[in-house]
DNA sequence: CGCATTTTTTACCAACTGGTTAAAGATACG
DNA sequence: CGTATCTTTAACCAGTTGGTAAAAAATGCG
């Protein structure tokens, strides 16, 4: 059992990271290649020594600032380099390439983005589960807004690099998710709403803070923002959903 | 009177380009400085010849197709010439740089974009002066995307090239809107709402049509889209903004 | 036409970028 | 302590990038 879980695990990961990427792979360092083909435990970053483990998020820290600043093409290695105190070739010591630094931060993204979304029960109150979610996606807008704006600068340039994981991943989850709505307007539990745009709705709304922050601080004078976005957003998707 | 105000628009025009820009001004080619500087009647392109208008369009769209796409690091100049069919030499006959080109752009763009919210009626209908923008500004994503993502780009990036631009102009033009819908609640005749919370949800919601639509298509299979999203905003600000 | 101006091209360059190589330095461990 | 492994660095490189210089080609105009 636990040999195919691993097998199914390898292979997944290799269909993300190689998806678009044909060219021939030459023969990296052995420390990048193993961080990236051990899959134990199903989870990500054990088996890896302290020094392993510090560099590589060091590495991962600092490039979070650099993509989700600049985008892919327009960060460096360098500034990764400098922003973790790591000199250029031991960065390439511990990822493959610029490449594989940006897709294990899209993979690490993606479970903690979508997370919020799982958490929908659907045995309970349909609008204060809904709301409970606006609120959670606000409040994770605000928590990791580099991680918002480093998946707003992938969709924005067409999903290079996240394409396979929007239709492998986010697809069925917002299928199911639709679906669960979807049952709820029936039962008349909820106000009737198309089911995706309105998680549209509730996704720009709330990543708008993250992405557009230096616009609204501009536009705000950046007083309040945090609490008048929680009690707006309230009643706008409160006022929406609640059935009459 | 014409005077002042030409010195009036060639100093904001000044102060626009040059506002992040204090590295010393090597002296460029007659023809970009030319087309900067001149701002006769108001407009922008006047006093260009057949030729320097075509190409100089030329050049704009195609790299309004690059910039929007990759960013402004991410851009290059060699995108833009392929694109426009002439030679990166000739590009930089007519601009002075790919700033330059970027700057004209965001220029440009911010005109067009905030059209809608002036256009606002103070003596119309509260109801449906709003709505009426909502509609405008998902027909303007659906219509122009590729400014939308360009806007999106640079406010992303920290709006390192367009933040004198915000703050002069955007600034306030949504302080005025902002106190006009202030009265509108006031007098009753619209539902209690955020004033400038509501802008910002306005304009995230329906500039995801344009920002995140690969993820738009992969979610929804590309049925509908459109009318769908019309008819969901309509209902989601509607409700909001309904008095009881 | 003949001349001045505008437009385009060819050839080029210095800085930067992602990445490599090989050797030196640390570390762990028997 | 000595050796094998892991980590880091210095030196380097080929391709790309924004931009330039100068001459050739096209254009406009008296």
């Amino acid at each position: 059992m636990s040999t195919i879980v691993l097998v199914q695990g390898a292979v997944l990961a290799i269909l993300r990271v190689d998806a678009l990427n044909f060219a021939p792979q030459p023969v990296r360092n052995q420390m990048a290649r193993d961080a990236n083909k051990t899959a134990p435990k199903d989870g990500d970053e054990a088996q890896l020594s302290r020094i392993q483990q510090r560099n590589r998020g060091l590495i991962l820290n600092a490039a979070l600032d650099v993509f989700s600043q600049h985008g892919f093409r327009g960060a460096t290695l360098d500034q990764i380099a400098e922003g973790s105190g790591l000199s250029k070739p031991n960065i390439l010591y511990y990822f493959d390439g610029k490449e594989d630094i940006h897709v294990t931060l899209l993979n690490q993204l993606m479970d903690r983005w979508l997370a919020p979304l799982r958490e929908i029960d659907k045995d309970g109150t349909p609008l204060e589960e809904l709301m409970r979610y606006v609120h959670r996606k606000l409040e994770m807008s605000q928590t990791y807004p580099r991680e918002s704006r480093l998946f707003a600068n992938e969709i924005l340039q067409g999903a290079p690099r996240i394409a396979p994981h929007l239709e492998a991943d986010l697809r069925p989850l917002v299928d199911v998710s639709a679906d669960l709505i979807d049952g709820w307007v029936a039962e008349g539990k909820l106000a009737p709403v198309d089911a995706r745009h309105l998680i549209f709705s509730i996704w720009s709304t709330t990543q708008h803070y993250a992405d557009f922050e230096v616009q609204v601080q501009v536009l705000t004078g950046g007083a309040n923002v945090q609490d008048r976005a929680k009690a707006h957003l309230d009643a706008l998707f409160r006022r929406l959903l609640t059935p009459c």
